[in-house]
RNA sequence: GCCUGGGUGGCGGAAUUGGUAGACGCAAGGGACUUAAAAUCCCUCGAUCCUUGAGAUCGUGAGAGUUCGAUUCUCUCCCCAGGCACCA
C-alpha cells in the first residue's frame, strides 16, 4: 500500500480532533500531582514571529511529556493586550486600539492552533479586558491603603514621540526603548509601588530559587546592588553645617583631600549663594544639566568640576577639604556627595591632577611602594594602610569595620546599607491600559475610588490624535466625576498603569480565569495550581518582568490572596533565533524571497552575506512561520526549532536544516507505512523469547533509546539529543534484515521498535506520530498514552569496549564482557599486542583502572 | 570600563561527575535503483605524513599550570555575543 505523507491533511485532522475532545484541559484534581507549565504570554503585535514558535515549541513539549508521565498538566495561552504599539497603530491608521488588539490576536490564535500546541484553551485571558484588570484596579486600592503605592513628584524620562514617561530600565543609550527617539527630563506627580520594602527577601530569595539559571540571578542580584558601606559626617570649615556622603571605602578616609557633589544637586547653589562665584557656577550647573544626556552616552567623558568656594574637614585628620561641583557625579545615588580620595580612584585621581589637588598614598602596594608625586595612576588593589593613624599597618579590607567603628564613635558616622533597586514608577501619560482608581477633589484632594465602584472602565470612545499629552485627560466624559468623600465635583486620575503590572499576575489569574468575586483569584485554585513549576522565555526579561513578578506575588501573599513565596520554581531561558542577513546594493536589506542563487530579484546584482543577528524586521532576515507550515507543516517546524540547538542557546536559521527536518520524518513515515501489511495485527514483542543477532540488537537499541529520551527530556530539555537517539534507533532499524511475513516473533520485534519511535516522537511532532499510531492500529489516542518504561536489563551492553592508554594516549582497546573483573582486563591490557610495543623495556609504575570505561598503564 | 555567557570539523551541534573528541543532522564525494532526472537506499567524510596500517603525529580560540589523564579544573591573554554603565 503506498501513502503518502501529507503534512496538512494529516495535521487539520488531529488539531480539529484535540479541539473537539478538549484533549488538554484541565480541572482540579487533588488526587492526581500537578504540574503547572507556563510560556511567557505573547503581546498581540500582528503575527507569530519565529521566536514565538521556538518558546512555544519547547514548552509543548514539556507539557505533552508531563502529561504522558500522568501529571495533571495546566497549559495555559493569553495576551499581554494593553502596550503602546495599539495605540501608535491607532494614531497612524484611525484604528480602535481594542479593534487593531482584537483582530491581532484572531490571527495570532489561528497561527497558533496551526502549531498543535496543548493548550487549554478555555483559560485563554486577554489582560485589556475589564474583568481581567479590574482585579488589579482592587489590588491597587489596596496597595495605596497600605501605602506601597504612593505618589510622588520625581524627574522622570520623557519620550515626546509617545508622549509619556519611561523608567529608566526603559532607556536605552539615552532613547526611548520602544521608538528610539531621545529622551528628554521632565518634572511629573508619579505613581510609584514600593517595591524596595521587598529589597531583602527579593534579594534572599535568590539564593533560594535552584531552578533558575545562575546568570539570571547574578543579574537580578546585581540590579538590586545591595552594598554595604558607611555613612560619613564631613563638618562644614566655617559653620556648623555637614556633608554626608555614603561610601564603601571607608578604609581610605585617611587619603579623602577633596569633596565632590553633583552638579544639579541643590547643595551647590546653597552653598555659593551670594558669593562673586554665584553666576560662574549657575552656568556650569546649566551647562552639565544640558550635557547629561551625552555624558550618559558617550564612551569617554571628561571629567570637570568648578570650585564652590566653600570647605569642609575631613572627619578623622581635620584638614580642610575643598568642594567642588562635578559633572561625574550621580544625584541619586546615595546621598549625592562623595568624598574624593584620588590616589585609589581613577576618576578622583583624574579630577585632583586637572584640578592641581592634594593626594595623599592611604593603601600602599606590598609589591613596590607608591609615590604621591609620581604615581600616574590610582592604585585600586588591596594592600596596606599607611599615613593611617592607629591603623596603619592593617590590611585595608580588614579595616573597614574598625574604621566605621571608629567613625560612629567620634559621631561622624555609621555602617549603612544602600541599594541601587529604586521603586517602580508605574505611570503612563497613555490611553491603552489599565486606569488607575483615584479621583481628585477640590476639598478633599485625592481621593480612592471606592471599591464598590470598580471598575473604572477604560471608555472606548476616546480620539487618538498623537497630540500632546494624555488622551484620557481630554475626555470630559471621562474626567468628570464626583468625590466619594464628600459627593461633590471632582476629577479622575487618567494616568494608566504600565503593562509591567498586568503581567506581574496573570499565571494567578490562569489558575481561575473565569472566577468572579473578589480578589478575582480563588485561593482554592491558587493553592493547587501555584507555583508554576516550569517558566520559559526569552532571556530579555530577566530582570524587570520576573522581578516584578516575583515582587507581586509576595504583595499579595501578604494580602493573603496566595500561599506561595516565589512565583516560578524553575526557569528556562532560550536563546533568540537568529538568520544571516542578506544585502542588496541597490536595495538594501532584503528578505529571504527577494533574493534567488544569491542576487537580487528586483536588480539582479549580487548580494552580500551580512553577519548572523537576531531576526527583526528592520534587518529583513526573518522566516514568516505561516510559510513554513504551509511548506513543511507543522510538526517539520516544530522538529527543527528542537533540533537545531539546546533551548538556552541561540537557534541558527538553516533552510537546508528544516529540509532534513522534513526528510527524517518521511523517513520514519515510510518505514511504517513499508510494513505496515505485515505488522498491523502483531502484538509487539512480549521478551517471552530469547533473541540473538539483528534483532536482539534491534531490541537493545528500543530500550537504550527510551532512557536516553527520558532523561535527555526530563533532566535538562536537551530536546537535541533526544531526536538525535531517534534518529539513531531509525537507522537501525532500517539495517534489520526485513523478517518474513511468517516470521511472527521477529515482526512483533519490529512492532515494538515502530511503538517506540512514535511515542518517543509524539512530544515533539504530535501530528503525524499520531496519525501512524492510529494507521497501525495502536490502542487509544497517543495524547493520552503513558510515556514508555524500559527494561535496564534488556538495554544494558552484555560487551563493553575498554580502552587502553599508555601514558595517557590511546594505544589500544579491547572487547570484554560487561561484568568481567578489574584484573582480568588491567592483565588483558597489558597482554594487547600493541600495547606490548610501548611497554617493553620500560618500568611500569601504575595501572589505572576506570570502570567499564578505560585503563592507564603509566610507564617510565 | 564593569558584569554575565560563549569560542569544538566545510556548517549546526555531541561528549551528562576529570576518563576513547567529533554522536546525530546538514553540506560534499562515491555507489545502487532509473531510459534519464528527482526522490529513495547504501558507503566515505578533522588535518598532516608515510611504509596505505587494527599506522604515526597533530588537533576543542592562544599560552602556561594542576593531573597517570584536561573540550571539562586554575591562571594569563585574544576574539564574539548579551546586559549594565561614571553606583563612590
Amino acid at each position: 500500500m503506498e501513502r503518502k505523507y501529507i503534512p496538512s491533511e494529516i495535521e487539520d485532522k488531529w488539531q480539529k480532533y484535540w479541539e473537539e475532545e478538549k484533549s488538554f484541559n484541565v480541572t482540579e484534581d487533588p488526587g492526581k500531582e500537578k504540574y503547572y507549565l507556563l510560556e511567557m504570554f505573547p503581546y498581540p503585535s500582528g503575527k507569530i514571529h519565529m521566536g514565538h514558535v521556538r518558546n512555544y515549541t519547547i514548552g509543548d513539549v514539556v507539557a505533552r511529556y508531563k502529561k504522558m508521565k500522568g501529571y495533571n498538566v495546566l497549559h495555559p495561552i493569553g495576551w499581554d493586550s494593553f502596550g503602546m504599539p495599539a495605540e501608535n497603530a491607532a494614531i497612524d491608521h484611525g484604528v480602535p486600539p481594542a479593534k487593531w488588539t482584537n483582530e491581532n490576536i484572531d490571527t495570532m490564535k489561528k497561527q497558533l492552533k496551526k502549531m498543535g500546541f496543548s493548550y487549554d484553551w478555555d483559560r485563554e485571558l486577554s489582560t485589556c479586558e475589564v474583568k481581567y484588570y479590574k482585579w488589579e484596579q482592587l489590588f491597587f486600592l489596596w496597595m495605596l491603603d497600605n501605602g506601597l503605592a504612593y505618589k510622588r513628584g520625581a524627574t522622570v524620562n520623557w519620550c515626546s514621540k509617545c508622549q509619556t514617561v519611561l523608567a529608566n530600565e526603559q532607556v536605552e543609550a539615552g532613547l526611548c526603548w520602544r521608538c528610539g527617539t531621545e529622551v528628554d527630563e521632565e518634572y511629573f506627580e508619579q505613581w510609584f509601588f514600593q517595591i524596595t520594602r521587598y529589597v531583602e527577601e527579593l534579594l534572599e530569595y535568590c539564593d533560594k530559587l535552584p531552578g533558575w539559571p545562575e546568570r539570571v540571578l547574578t543579574m537580578q542580584k546585581n540590579w538590586i546592588g545591595k552594598s554595604h558601606g558607611c555613612e560619613i559626617v564631613f563638618p562644614m570649615a566655617d559653620s556648623d553645617d555637614v556633608i554626608k556622603v555614603f561610601t564603601t571605602r571607608q578604609d581610605t578616609i585617611f587619603g579623602a583631600t577633596f569633596m565632590l557633589i553633583a552638579a544639579e544637586h541643590p547643595l551647590v547653589m546653597e552653598l555659593t549663594k551670594g558669593k562673586p562665584i554665584e553666576q560662574d557656577v549657575r552656568n556650569y550647573v546649566e551647562r552639565v544639566k544640558k550635557q547629561d544626556k551625552l555624558m550618559r552616552t558617550s564612551d569617554y567623558y571628561e571629567k570637570e568640576g568648578i570650585f564652590l568656594d566653600a570647605y569642609c574637614l575631613n572627619p578623622v585628620t581635620e584638614q580642610r577639604m575643598p568642594i567642588y561641583a562635578a559633572n561625574f557625579v550621580l544625584a541619586d545615588y546615595g546621598t549625592g556627595c562623595v568624598m574624593a580620595v584620588p590616589t585609589h580612584d581613577q576618576r578622583d585621581f583624574e579630577f585632583a591632577k586637572k584640578y592641581g589637588l592634594e593626594l595623599i598614598v592611604v593603601i600602599d602596594n606590598p609589591d613596590s611602594s607608591l609615590d604621591a608625586e609620581t604615581m600616574t595612576e590610582a592604585y585600586i588593589d588591596e594592600g596596606i594602610l599607611i599615613n593611617s593613624g592607629q591603623f596603619n599597618g592593617m590590611e585595608n579590607l580588614k579595616a573597614l569595620d574598625s574604621i566605621a567603628e571608629h567613625l560612629e564613635s567620634l559621631g561622624r558616622g555609621r555602617k549603612t546599607i544602600e541599594y541601587r533597586l529604586r521603586d517602580w514608577g508605574i505611570s503612563r501619560q497613555r490611553y491603552w491600559g489599565a486606569p488607575i482608581p483615584v479621583v481628585y477633589c477640590e476639598k478633599c484632594g485625592m481621593v480612592p475610588v471606592s471599591e464598590s465602584d470598580l471598575p473604572v472602565i477604560l471608555p472606548a470612545d476616546v480620539a487618538l490624535t498623537g497630540a500632546g499629552g494624555s488622551p484620557l485627560a481630554r475626555l470630559s466624559s471621562f474626567v468628570e466625576t464626583v468625590c466619594p468623600n464628600c459627593e461633590g465635583p471632582a476629577k479622575r486620575e487618567t494616568d494608566t498603569m504600565d503593562t509591567f503590572v498586568e503581567s506581574s499576575w496573570y499565571f494567578d489569574r490562569f489558575c481561575c480565569p473565569h472566577f468572579d468575586e473578589k480578589p478575582g483569584l480563588d485561593k482554592k485554585s491558587l493553592d493547587y495550581w501555584m507555583p508554576v513549576d516550569q517558566y520559559i522565555g526569552g532571556i530579555e526579561h530577566a530582570i524587570l518582568h520576573l522581578l516584578y513578578s516575583r515582587f507581586y506575588t509576595k504583595m499579595l501573599r501578604d494580602f493573603g490572596v496566595i500561599d506561595v513565596d516565589e512565583p516560578f520554581t524553575n526557569l528556562l531561558t532560550q536563546g533568540m533565533v537568529c538568520k544571516e542577513t542578506m544585502r542588496c546594493k541597490e536595495h538594501g536589506y532584503l528578505y529571504p524571497d527577494e533574493v534567488q542563487d544569491g542576487k537580487c530579484t528586483r536588480c539582479g546584482l549580487e548580494i552580500n552575506i551580512g553577519k548572523t543577528e537576531k531576526m527583526s524586521k528592520s534587518l529583513k532576515n526573518v522566516v514568516d512561520p505561516e510559510y513554513l507550515i504551509q511548506k513543511y507543516g507543522a510538526d517539520t517546524a516544530r522538529m527543527f526549532c528542537l533540533f537545531a540547538s539546546p533551548p538556552e542557546k541561540d537557534l541558527e536559521w538553516s533552510d537546508q536544516g528544516v529540509d532534513g527536518s522534513f526528510r527524517f520524518i518521511n523517513r520514519v513515515w515510510r518505514i511504517i507505512i513499508d510494513y505496515l501489511d505485515d505488522i498491523k495485527g502483531i502484538e509487539p514483542f512480549d521478551g517471552t523469547v530469547d533473541l540473538d543477532g539483528d534483532l536482539k540488537k534491534l531490541r537493545k537499541k528500543v530500550h537504550q533509546t527510551i532512557r536516553k529520551v527520558t532523561s535527555d527530556i526530563e533532566d535538562r530539555f536537551h530536546f537535541n539529543t533526544a531526536i538525535s537517539a531517534v534518529m539513531e534507533l531509525v537507522n537501525t532499524l532500517y539495517q534489520v534484515k526485513r523478517p518474513d511475513k511468517a516470521h511472527a516473533t521477529g515482526l512483533s520485534v519490529v512492532k515494538e521498535a515502530m511503538n517506540a519511535i512514535i511515542i518517543l516522537l509524539n512530544p515533539i511532532v504530535p501530528h503525524v506520530t499520531e496519525e501512524m499510531w492510529e494507521i497501525i492500529g495502536g490502542q487509544g489516542r497517543l495524547s493520552d498514552i503513558s510515556w514508555p518504561t524500559y527494561d535496564e536489563s534488556v538495554a544494558a551492553e552484555e560487551e563493553i569496549t575498554i580502552a587502553i592508554q599508555v601514558n595517557g594516549k590511546l594505544r589500544s582497546r579491547v572487547q570484554v564482557s560487561a561484568d568481567e573483573d578489574e584484573d582480568r582486563i588491567k592483565e588483558r591490557a597489558l597482554n594487547d599486542e600493541r600495547i606490548v610495543k610501548y611497554t617493553e623495556g620500560k618500568t611500569i609504575v601504575k595501572k589505572i583502572y576506570v570502570p567499564k570505561k578505560l585503563v592507564n598503564i603509566v610507564v617510565k
